[in-house]
RNA sequence: GCGCCCGUAGCUUAAUGGAUAGAGCGACGGCCUCCGGAGCCGUAGGCUGGAGGUUCGAAUCCUCUCGGGCGCACCA
C-alpha cells in the first residue's frame, strides 16, 4: 500500500505541476492521529517551486480526491506545515483481515525475485568453544536470513571454517604439549598458547583411542589440526543447533588454497597492476585504492595472510558461486577489515555495493548487576552453551534479537530469567497462547467459525479493535523495512506491539458469549492476529508454544 | 595520534530527516463470580552528554568538544 501511495503521489506531482519530484516519501506516522500514512512532499516541492508548501499540499490534495485512487481512503488531509495525510477507510483494514484468513496473506513474498543472498555468520576459529557474542551473531544473521527468505530472495546461510593459518597451528600445538604433560613429560606450555581446559580434554581424548608416541612432528601436527578442528566445529554445529541456527553450508579455508583459487586471485592482482614484491614479501597496493598502508598477502616465510585467503574467499562468492548479494555478520571488531576486502572486490572488478558487512558490537554478561568478565584462571568466557542451558533457547535468541546491532548489548541473566514483561519473550508467547486458547474454546462450545464473506467485520470499531486491525495491515510493509535495512531486531519492537495490542483487546473485549455476529467477527480477528504472531515467531525463531 | 561504534527517564533501551521522543524494569495507585492475572488500566519520571551549523523541520546529517567501547600486525 505504501509503495502504491508513493507512486501515485508521484504521478500526481507530475500531472499537477509538470515536474519530476524524484523520490517520494511515505511513512507510516508514529501518531494515529497524523492518519495510516502521510508524506512531506509538499515540503520537498516548496524548495523546488518556490511556493508555500501547505498551497502545494492543497492542490495535491484536491488533485488526489477527485481520482480513482483515493476510494482507498476515509479521508486525506493537509496539515501543518505542509503533510498531506492518509486515512484508510476501515474497509481497507476488513480487507486485509479477509485476506489474512483467506490466503495466506503473510505467505513469502516476491520482493527478492529469486535474487541470490548469502549470508555468512558465526565463522567462529575452531581453536575453542562459542562464546556469548558468537551468539548474538549467529541470532541476527539468522533472523537476516530468515527475513530475506520471506521476501522472495534466494538464501544460503554459509559458516566459513578458518582451518588454516597461525592460530589453527597454536591450537594444534597446545594441544600436542597437553598431551605430553599427560604421558608424563616435561614440557612448558607456551605463553601465546590456548589455556582453555577443553585443550586438555581433547588431550585426553586422544590418549584414549590413539598413540601419538612413533609419529614424526609434521603427522603428529597434521592430525592435531585434524582431530582439534573436527571436534571444535562438531561442538559449534551442535551449539547452533540447540540455538535453532542451522547452516546450509560450512566452507573450509582450506578449500580456497586447495584448489588454486588464491593462486588464481594473484594471479589477476599482479594483472590489474595492485601486487609489488618488498622484502621478500608480496604486497596488495591498497594504498591505490585510499588505504592508510599497503597490506602483505604472502609473507616472508611463503605462507599466506589471512587477508589474500579472506580475498579469494569473497572472490569465489561472487565470481564462482555468483551470489548477487553478499552480506556477512562480523564483529565490531573487525570492522577495519570492511574497507579493505571492499577494496580488493574494486581491483577484482566487483562492485563493492554488493558486498554488505553487519558489524556486531560487544556483548555483556550481567548478573546481580555486574558484569560477568573472562575468567582469567581458564582464558574462558562464559560459553554459549552454558548461556542456553541457563537461559534457554528462544529466551536467548529474543535478548540476542532486541538492540540495534551497533549498540553494545547488556544480556542480563537476571532479567531473562524472569517470566514478566521484563522478559518479553514470554508476553509474546503467551498471547499468542491466548488467541489459540480463545479458539479452542470455540471449538469446545461447538461454535462454526464462518466464511469471510459470512462475517460482518464493521462490527470491529471499538479503538482497540482498530488499534489491532491497524498494526495487521501495516506488519507486512514493516517486515520489508527491517529486511532491506537489514535491522532485525526491529522484529522484537513490532511483535512486542502486536502482543500488547492483543492482551489490551483480550482484556476490554470478550469474543466468546458476545452477540453472534460480534462473536464472529472477533473470533476472525484472534484469527488473524494469531496468524501474524505465527509468522513473527517464526521470523524469529521463536518457538510457538499451545500451552504456558 | 588516526579510524569505527555508542552516549536518550533512576536502570535497560525504541524511533526509514518529520508533527506532542515511544516501551519495559524499578517506584506509586487501581483491576480476578467473566475466553488463562506470565495479564490489564493509571500516576510520576526527558533541554535525546555539551556547543555551534545545515534544513520548512535534527535524537537522527556536518564541525568541534566531553565521556565509554573497539580497532590500527608478515594474527584471524
Amino acid at each position: 500500500m505504501r509503495k502504491q501511495i508513493e507512486d501515485f503521489i508521484k504521478n500526481s506531482i507530475i500531472s499537477v505541476f509538470s515536474i519530476d519530484p524524484g523520490q517520494i516519501e511515505v511513512e507510516i506516522p508514529l501518531r494515529e492521529e497524523h492518519g495510516d500514512f502521510s508524506s512531506p512532499a509538499p515540503l520537498k516541492l516548496a524548495s523546488l517551486l518556490s511556493q508555500s508548501p501547505l498551497e502545494l499540499a492543497n492542490k495535491l490534495r484536491e488533485f488526489i480526491s477527485k481520482s480513482e485512487f483515493s476510494k482507498h481512503f476515509q479521508e486525506i488531509k493537509v496539515a501543518q506545515p505542509g503533510f498531506i495525510n492518509f486515512y484508510l477507510k476501515k474497509s481497507f483494514y476488513f480487507e486485509v483481515l479477509k485476506q489474512i484468513i483467506e490466503h495466506d496473506y503473510y505467505a513469502r513474498l516476491g520482493i527478492g525475485n529469486g535474487k541470490r543472498v548469502q549470508v555468512e555468520f558465526v565463522s567462529a576459529n575452531p581453536t575453542g568453544p562459542l562464546h556469548i557474542a558468537h551468539g548474538r551473531g549467529a541470532i541476527v544473521g539468522d533472523v537476516t536470513a530468515r527475513i530475506l527468505e520471506y521476501l522472495g530472495y534466494e538464501v544460503q546461510k554459509e559458516y566459513y571454517v578458518n582451518d588454516t593459518g597461525g592460530q589453527i597451528e597454536k591450537f594444534a600445538k597446545s594441544i600436542e604439549v597437553r598431551y605430553d604433560e599427560l604421558t608424563g613429560k616435561k614440557v612448558e606450555f607456551p605463553s601465546d598458547g590456548y589455556h582453555g581446559t577443553y585443550i586438555i580434554d581433547l588431550a585426553r581424548n586422544i590418549m584414549k583411542s590413539k598413540s601419538l608416541d612413533n609419529t614424526i612432528d609434521q603427522e603428529r601436527i597434521d592430525f592435531l589440526i585434524d582431530y582439534g578442528v573436527g571436534e571444535m566445529l562438531k561442538d559449534h554445529r551442535e551449539v547452533l543447533s540447540l540455538l535453532n541456527v542451522n547452516h546450509d553450508n560450512y566452507f573450509k579455508e582450506k578449500y580456497l588454497v586447495d584448489s588454486g583459487l588464491v593462486d588464481e586471485v594473484l594471479t589477476m592482482l599482479q594483472k590489474n597492476g595492485y601486487l609489488e614484491e618488498k622484502d621478500g614479501a608480496i604486497w596488495f597496493k591498497s594504498t591505490d585504492l585510499g588505504d592508510d598502508k599497503d597490506r602483505v598477502l604472502v609473507k616472508s616465510d611463503k605462507s599466506l595472510t589471512y587477508f589474500i585467503k579472506d580475498i579469494a574467499y569473497h572472490y569465489e562468492k561472487f565470481v564462482k558461486r555468483e551470489f548477487d548479494t553478499v552480506i556477512d555478520v562480523w564483529g565490531a571488531d573487525h570492522h577495519s577489515h570492511v574497507t579493505r576486502i571492499k577494496n580488493s572486490l574494486k581491483s577484482l572488478n566487483i562492485d563493492p555495493d554488493r558486498f554488505e558487512v553487519i558489524l556486531i558490537q560487544l556483548v555483556r554478561l550481567i548478573s546481580g548487576g555486574k558484569e560477568i568478565l573472562m575468567s582469567k584462571r581458564s582464558g574462558e568466557f562464559i560459553t554459549l552453551r552454558e548461556l542456553i542451558e541457563e537461559v534457554g533457547k528462544d529466551v536467548a535468541r529474543y535478548i540476542y534479537l532486541t538492540r540495534s546491532s551497533n549498540s553494545p548489548l547488556d544480556f542480563d541473566l537476571d532479567l531473562a530469567l524472569k517470566e514478566s514483561m521484563a522478559n518479553p519473550v514470554f508476553y509474546i508467547q503467551y498471547a499468542y497462547v491466548r488467541a489459540g486458547s480463545i479458539l479452542k474454546q470455540a471449538t469446545i462450545k461447538g461454535i462454526r467459525i464462518r466464511r469471510e464473506d459470512e462475517v460482518n467485520y464493521s462490527l470491529l470499531s471499538s479503538k482497540t479493535e482498530l488499534r489491532l486491525l491497524r498494526l495487521l495491515s501495516l506488519l507486512q510493509d514493516e517486515i520489508v523495512l527491517t529486511g532491506m535495512k537489514r535491522t532485525p531486531h526491529r522484529l522484537a519492537t513490532a511483535s512486542r506491539k502486536l502482543a500488547e495490542a492483543f492482551h489490551e483487546f483480550y482484556h476490554l473485549h470478550k469474543v466468546i458469549g458476545e452477540s453472534e455476529e460480534l462473536e464472529q467477527s472477533r473470533l476472525h480477528l484472534v484469527i488473524a492476529t494469531r496468524t501474524a504472531l505465527d509468522l513473527l515467531l517464526s521470523l524469529m525463531g521463536i518457538t510457538k508454544v499451545e500451552e504456558m
